[in-house]
Order: structure tokens, then sequence, then C-alpha cells
DNA sequence: TAGATTAGGTTAAACGTTTACTCTCTATAA
DNA sequence: TTATAGAGAGTAAACGTTTAACCTAATCTA
């Protein structure tokens, strides 16, 4: 009935039983020093009081915490939902914590967070999908971890990233449109200073455009800032621009969603007016009406297989670093059909 | 150019200038009782050492981690992605953490990870969407640390709460429908056991029913467990048991989508021919074609709130617990209109 | 000028563990 | 019999902080 003001810790129990703490300590962890009589008596003990260990007083000495940190861009969005449930499995499998932190985009934040995360001595990073600056760099390196990078680049030095081969993928969507008869093809873009999912996605596009004899065009690339307003606003500036165009390649799903919405809205039907091909399948791509012919990158996997290299690395398992690309597929749905006219037969060249 | 082998300390401040460790402690603190001299020399220390207070070592003394566990049945999908938004940022602004669980809907998994929790020291707890049954009450009882539950209710104890009115809002969406003219209303329902999420949105349904004169019918609520393709199936089965519905009220965005594909793929057109009602307003209602008309709960806000409340118990501030009950909004877009027939009429008493 | 106060410190005890040493038995081997 | 090895413990130091208690000299007050 009184309710007690601390929890019970192994002194409680040395006490109560009247052994050691070294002893107490030992049964707990099951390592070897005691009678099966003490054992029992230990154990019954810390039944009774309903001792958990401190974990706080167990990291001070062990100088390990069974926590990671993951820092995303962005934290709402299926994007980071998806990534984060790979990484939470697979910590949690491994008996880890995850402390979450939304950098929101921001250097002074992500400098912060990983202030913080240096200081409640996390025993690993997972980096999400935003450029590794040189001054990230530096305050990874001080705090003596190892550090994965999902589905982005570090600046200067040798961190070890999992991630898709984007322009490849972005080469490969856009050519799936070519094959499929286009030949005005615009891109919605991301951010294409974003030195990972902008320019090299712009590039893919760019080369399977150059492969099938299409010209590229400035005119032809809009910027949506992968958010799904940006997405419609950009395929509205498109097509008043370049009435012509036939199909879009989007650099993620939700501007593709976003670009979907404007056109239909313009009374265009999809596919049959105007193909559009999406980034990443999240969840939704597979809500809208018609389901968007996609890449899909397998977000959850990827968190997963980060954590788990991370926590090799961490347990100091042979073998565990270095860096993976990973396969991505063109998954083809119902967003993307051959242009109005029919296939495009005359092709120059 | 030597590698470190320890981060610095307390201590090798203290040894580096000479000052005792209390000394450069508080100096760190910005407390009082040194000179400016040893001021400067002990922030000059910190700096060239590139120092780092040990959160680990502090949280022991202080028996606070400025962190706190937040558990989710589901990480992955944009209903647990918006809260947690609200909840990162509001744990953010003031300095704490958070560990995030995904307790996957099980309760052996949820057990360990309050226990974890638990051993970790997390100042409090947030607790989203799953009923609290009786273990995990006691459980959380026994960690001595504030909670905040999320769109749920304990079984037995008063934890505080924060959740929309499932029921009320419920009724408001069947309302909306039957004031549109509709007579026959099917409902997709989640899990009808869930005493939280589920039967109370049948119960509003019914009201709403009741109140405009229409019977309640078993054979018009269809069970979808809240995903995509429950959502799918559920709607496919009520259009063969029931094909002269006009509308459908689900219990989720989610079972909305996939009930709203299921429709399309008939061949129905939305609204024209069936209006459907969604529930939650997550990011892709606005994406689906037509948008849906939902209900709108304010997830990311109710994360802050429950943060901002749990927070404020934490630091044992006056009036800072209690149960909140927040507004939701019907948002009337484009998937939900009048029936095929032109609004119903005969409207008998 | 005695006494009190204050500025500017130091010492040492916590916080709850883990773990390297040490110690004392008892059983065994030579 | 005597080393000697192990089993079954206990002691104490460490982990990196915070903080209460104490100390000393200088300054102020009456």
């Amino acid at each position: 009935m009184e309710l007690e003001k601390r929890e019970p810790t192994i002194k409680d129990i040395a006490q109560k039983t009247g052994v050691s703490i070294a002893t107490v300590s030992r049964v707990i962890h099951g390592l070897t020093g005691y009678s099966d009589k003490t054992r029992e008596l230990v154990m019954k003990a810390a039944e009774e009081l309903g001792y958990r260990p401190n974990a706080i007083a167990r990291g001070l000495v062990s100088r390990r915490t069974q926590t990671i940190g993951v820092l995303f861009p962005q934290v709402s969005g299926s994007y980071s939902a998806e990534l984060l449930h790979g990484i939470e499995e697979a910590a949690n499998e491994r008996g880890f914590s995850i402390i979450v932190c939304n950098t929101a985009r921001e250097g002074e934040r992500t400098m912060k967070y990983l202030r913080v995360l240096r200081e409640k001595q996390v025993d690993g990073i997972v980096f999400a999908s935003q450029f590794v600056l040189a001054a990230y760099e530096q305050e990874l390196a001080a705090m003596r971890v190892p550090v994965m990078l999902v589905n982005t680049l570090p600046e200067r030095s040798d961190l070890s990233y999992i991630k898709v081969d984007d322009r490849e993928a972005s080469r490969e969507a856009t050519e799936h449109l070519v094959r499929l008869g286009h030949r005005e093809i615009a891109m919605i873009a991301g951010t294409p200073d974003d030195p990972v999912a902008g320019q090299p996605r712009v590039d893919g596009y760019r080369d399977a455009l150059e492969a099938g004899g299409i010209a590229y065009r400035e005119a032809l690339v809009a910027c949506g800032g992968f958010c799904l307003d940006g997405g419609r606003r950009a395929m509205e500036r498109l097509l008043a621009d370049a009435p012509s165009l036939t199909a879009v390649f989007a650099a993620s799903d939700e501007m593709a969603a976003g670009a979907l919405a404007a056109a239909l809205e313009r009374g265009l039907r999809v596919p049959d007016d105007l193909s559009i091909v999406g980034y990443d399948d999240l969840i939704f791509a597979r809500m809208v009406h018609p389901p968007l012919t996609t890449i899909r990158q397998p977000l959850s996997e990827m968190g997963r297989l980060a954590t788990e290299r991370l926590i090799a690395r961490i347990k100091g398992e042979p073998y565990s670093d270095g860096s993976i690309i990973v396969a991505h597929t063109l998954v083809k749905r119902d967003s993307a059909g051959e242009p109005p006219s029919g296939p495009n037969l005359n092709i120059n060249d």
C-alpha cells in the first residue's frame, strides 16, 4: 500500500538476500560464481521487489547504450514511414532502440541533433535522404561510432551508404516512356541542386532521351520540390508551356500524384491523353486512380539492411562495412501507356 | 594526428586547467562560484578538447534522461507518420528526444517495449492508437512516469488521454450522407472488437441512420481491418450483397481509398454512382481522385498537444493533467454527392 | 576591530552498474 | 600430507556527472 520512493536496485536485492551486489549482478547476468541456492534466493528477491536493471547505469560502465540515432529530413509522409519501419524492425530484433530525429532539412537543426545524439552516447547513426555536408561529417567523426547513410552520399569522407542508382533508375523510367512511343516527355524534378536525388535523376532522364534520339529540352523540366502541391504546380506550368507533351516522369510519387491531380482537373485522361510515371512506389501509388507506374525502391528493406549492417559494425563483426547499391524495379501499373496518336513510328535515325 | 581513445570528460578539463571537476561542472552549467578568469580558462579548455557532456552520466545522477518513449501499433503509414511528426516537434522544442517503438499490435511485443523503456529510464510515455490493456497499465504504473494516451483509452485506470469523439464524428460523417439524400448507406468498419476505433464508430453510424429514420442493417456493415486491401475487399463484398447501395462510410481513409479503387474498377463513377466518405484526413485523401470527403482528425496537432502536456507533467507543472477531447471536422471534397436518382425526397417520418 | 558575509573555490559522496582482484573454503592430485 | 585448483563468494574501483558540505581569504558591517 505504501508507495515506494525509488525503483529497487541490486543493492536492495543484496540487502534482502544477504549477498553482495557483485553476486547479484552475476546471477542476473547468468555468469558463473554462485551456488544454485544463492541463485534461487536472488532470483526470488528480484522478482518480489519487481527489480528491473537500470540501463543508464549499465550504459555508463559498459559505454554501450543499445540505442541508435536515426535522422530524417522529414518525418511525416510515407517515404520516411516506410524507411523507419524497416529500421525499427531490424533494431528491435537485435535489442536496440531508436531515437528519431526530424532535421526538417535544416542545417542548424541537423547539427543540433547530431550533438544531442553524441551526448546521449548512441552506439550508431542512420542518416537518411539528406546530403551529408562536411560539417555533419566532422561531427559524425567526432562521435566515433558507425554511421550508415541511406539514399544519400557524403560530401567528402567515405561513410558507407545504401542506395539505389538514381541515375539508372530514372533512365529506365524514362526509357519505358520512350519505348511506349512517346517523343515529348517532360520531367518534374525535385530540387535540382540536391546532389543525390536531384541532378542524377535529371541526368538519367536525359540519358534515356538521348539514347532514344530525342533532344533534351530545358523547357520540359520543371521543378516540384518533392511535394504534392509542387508536383501539381509543375504539371500546370508544363501543360501551359508545352501543351503537346504526352508523358511526364516525376522524380517522386508524391509529385506524380500532384501531377495526376492537375491533369485530371484539366480534363485530361490518364494514361490516354497523358502518361505519368513516378518514383519511389509508396503505398499510395496503388491508391490513386489510375495506379501509378513507378520506380520501386524497397524502402523498408533498405532501412532494415542499413540497420543490420550498422549493428554488425557496432558489434565489430567482420566484413560488415562497405556500401551497397540496391536494385530498383520498374513497376508497370496503369498510369503510363501509348501516346494518344498511337505509338509514334517515325523514329528518325 | 593521434586518434584519441576516449571522449574528453570534465576530468580532462579539470586537469588541463588545474581546477576541480566541481568548478568545471559549475562553469559548464552557468552556476555561480567562480571568477571570470576561471570561466574563460575552462571554456577555452572545453572548446579545445572538443568536450561534450555525457548525458548518460548526467542521467544517472539527475534521474532524468530527457527522453520520452512513444509506442505505435504500426509505424509505416501516414497515420503514424503524422502523429509522430507532431510528437517529435513538440519534444524537440523542449529538449527531449523520442524513442519510437512499433508494437505491431502484439501484446507480447508491447510488454517487451514497455520493459525496455522502463530500463532506459524514459521520463514519460506517449501511447498511441492501441487499447491499453490492464497488463500494460500495470507496467506503466510501475514506471512511475507520466503517460499520455493518444486516440485510445485505458481498460481500467485513469490515464490521461487525448482523442476525438469517435462516435460523434462517425455520426456526422454518416449524417452528411443522409442529408445528401442517401437511404442505402453501407459502412466499412475497421476491427469491430476494438473498443475505441471499432465499435464506437459503428455506433455513430447507427445513430445517424436512426436519426434519419433509416433502419440499421447488419448486412450493410463490412469489416476492412483498417487497411487498403481490406477496404477494397469489403467494398467488393458490399457491392455483391447489396447492389442498390448508393453510399458508403469507411472508418479510415485507407479503407476508403481501397473502396474507391474497387468501385472505380467496377466502372462505378464516384460520386455520381456511389458516394464515399472516409475518416482521418490523411495526406493521400487529397491525392486520390476524386479527393475524399472525410472526417479530419488533426493528428499532428494531437501529437504535439499530447507531448506538450506530457512534458508539462514531467516538469511537474500545475494544471497539466486531465484528458482532452479534440474537435474533428467534416471536410467536404468530391467523393460524396447526391444519390444517382437525385435527392431522395420521400422521407418517411 | 571583531564578526559576519561573500566570492571562489575544493572534497567527497552519491547515482546503479560491471568487473578486476582478492579471499576462503573444500575437493583433488601428487 | 601438502600443494593446488577451483567453486563461491566479497571488496572496491571505475564509469562521468552533480551537488551538498566544507574551506579560506577578502570584504563589508556595526
